[in-house]
RNA sequence: UGUCCGAUGGUGUAAUGGUAGCACUUGUGAUUUUGGUUCAUACAGUCAAGGUUCGAAUCCUUGUCGGACAACCA
């Protein structure tokens, strides 16, 4: 793996899985071998919860010298499809992480999943239940009282072998029998009650066509999968705690003692405040219509983040930030935001950019007269060089940046006032013009030729310093300024409303007109800057017209906008 | 009145019987050709009660609070 940007000398301490990796390891076991796995089920994009996850499995290969296998979880041909395989691989490889050797299907094993159970059917541990779904739910019984044993529960086994074969070859409709794993009814763990191994389905499979119209279920497929790849730690969150000694049960069935096995490890998965990352929800947003598709910018998603502007650097050392344990957990997005201005910093060349522009005069310079001023790419890097940047007679400034009547601790211009224009002149405020609705069209200011940036008289302090760009240089652009997509703050606590309900209006604002800087003009797509006091955007580019058009990846630390509130 | 899991500053996360540390947030100050960045500094924590121990965030007991589990989803 590439690019993980932590100190080699910072003493890390160690996380939970890591104590637990490391006394494995100190105890020999499975040869003292590491080896995980990421296995996403191919029915939606990777979000931010699976970056945790990828970092966690693929990182803890790294750092113990082991493998990470992808993996597709792929045994609900019901909802998946190729589309997802193909984005969750380019996803991987964008974070920067490999896999080891190619990608795994769960389907691959199907084979060997039927012989095993058939294996099963044959010890008695596993029969053919005809009842309907209902029913055996109902007989499944609650938590706190045990459950009914189904009536076909002590079938002989020369006819569950007969039936189970019969399902195979497509004699039965879907639902019209399962396979269960005879294990425990009056088990209080409610997975333990008989758990359906296979279920009848119909369905054509992405990748195993109409081979199979019986698939098995999570529980019968993880762990054997875990098994026949060799996985030492099988890494999964929280909601999985409770399946575990189900995953030891069916390992228990087929390996001696002693022998070889994978470990299920749960960790408390990643949640996002403001941030909705069901993928249920995130699916129903996209078919909705209410973003253009999965990598959205203003969606969770990786490829939503990607186009966003955000870099894998930063996803990665947020998963780093915030650690691994198993109490649950409400993470505050600014810190994933932290992250991404934090890389970006390094990286983003600072350019002006006008979203709201207002024209200044500077009455005193020469009509017709341009000068380049030199402007430092990047102060947060000595070899980001420099460039140059046309001055004229007539500028853009942020409307925001003056102010009638400001009050005493606005820095920047109002009337009388002296402010730098950066990389230039120091310029005073002379006059103003507003139109009938009181709006302001047009500034004067007089300019102070000695205050040239650079020469002799620019030691001269003043108190603000605005970005600007010249009229007649000035290209246009349309700039998307993404707020938050979602307003829930807690999204397990909502779990029962519509979340719709907390969509944010504000969550796509477009400027049809900003005005920037002349340099801008050869930017490409997935380009990065930093706006000048407006935060750090990327080039999308608009299909339709090959305008430009940037995305706002995150706002500037704003401590102007605290001040005044 | 089931089982399993969890509880450390506002938010996260370390300390594995021996000085409660780190990051984000927040406050203050310094530098600054953007009020950004950077640097310095401050505030702030072991759920509760017992027990074991020279010594407990850590081990034990009880309680409190929170989460997960009753799909032919993963």
């Amino acid at each position: 793996m590439t690019g993980m940007d932590f100190p080699e000398n910072e003493k890390r301490s160690l996380n939970f899985i890591e104590s637990i990796i490391e006394e494995d390891l100190r105890n020999n076991k499975n040869e003292s071998r590491v080896h995980t796995r990421f296995p996403p089920e191919p029915n939606g994009y990777l979000h931010i919860g699976h970056a945790k996850s990828i970092c966690l499995n693929f990182g803890l290969a790294d750092s113990y010298n082991g493998l990470c296998n992808l993996r597709f979880d792929d045994t609900n041909p019901e909802k998946e499809d190729v589309e997802y395989v193909d984005s969750i691989m380019e996803d991987i490889k964008w974070l920067g992480f490999e896999w080891n050797d190619t990608p795994y299907y769960a389907s691959d094993y199907f084979d060997q999943l039927y012989e095993w159970s058939v294996q099963l059917i044959k010890e008695g541990k596993a029969y053919v239940d005809d009842q309907p779904q209902e029913l055996i739910s109902r007989q499944r019984g609650v938590p706190t009282r045990p459950g009914e044993e189904s009536p076909y529960r002590n079938r002989r086994i020369e006819e569950n072998l007969d039936l189970f074969e019969r399902m195979k070859n497509g004699e039965f409709p879907n639902g019209a029998r399962v396979l269960r794993a005879k294990v425990d009814m009056a088990s209080p763990n409610m997975h333990m009650r008989d758990p359906v191994m296979y279920r009848i389905l119909h369905q054509e499979h992405h990748r195993t066509g109409n081979k199979w119209c019986i698939y098995p279920m999570y529980d019968w497929a993880h762990g054997q999968s875990d098994y026949l790849e060799g996985i030492t730690h099988s890494i999964c969150t929280l909601e999985f705690e409770i399946h575990r000694p189900l995953y030891d049960w069916f390992l228990n069935q087929l390996v001696d003692e002693g022998a070889y096995r994978p470990r299920q490890i749960e960790f408390a998965r990643l949640n996002l405040s403001y941030t909705v990352m069901s993928k249920r929800k995130l699916l129903e947003l996209v078919q909705d219509k209410h973003v253009k598709g999965w990598n959205d910018p203003r969606m969770p998603t990786i490829s939503g983040y990607r186009r966003r502007g955000y870099t894998p650097e930063s996803i990665r050392n947020f998963a780093d930030r915030i650690g691994v344990a198993k109490r649950d957990n409400v993470i505050d997005v600014g810190l994933l935001e932290f992250s991404v201005r934090e890389h970006l910093n390094q990286i983003a060349p600072r350019v002006f950019a006008v979203l709201d522009p207002v024209k200044v005069v500077i009455t005193n310079y020469p009509e017709g007269k341009v000068e380049h001023m030199v402007l430092e790419n990047n102060p947060e890097d000595t070899e980001g060089g420099s460039r140059e940047v046309p001055f004229s007679r007539e500028v853009y400034i942020e409307r925001d940046d003056f102010m009638e009547d400001p009050p005493k601790k606005f820095f920047r211009m109002g009337p009388g006032r002296e402010v730098r224009l950066k990389g230039a002149y120091i310029v005073k405020c002379e006059d103003y013009i507003k139109d009938e609705d009181g709006n302001i069209t047009e500034i004067h200011c007089t300019y102070d030729p000695e205050s040239k940036s650079g020469g002799s008289g620019a030691s001269r302090k003043v108190k603000g310093t605005l970005h600007w760009v010249s009229t007649t240089h000035a290209i246009d652009a349309e700039i998307r300024l993404y707020d938050r997509l979602f307003m829930d703050e807690d999204p397990a606590g909502h779990k029962e409303k519509d979340f719709k309900e907390f969509l944010n209006p504000d969550s796509l604002k477009v400027l049809r007109h900003g005005k920037l800087e002349p340099s801008l003009k050869t930017a490409k797509p997935g380009d990065k800057f930093q706006f000048q006091r407006l935060g750090y955007f990327c080039v999308d580019l608009d299909s339709a017209d090959k305008n430009l058009v940037f995305n706002r990846t995150v706002p500037l630390r704003d401590s102007w906008t605290k001040m005044n509130k």
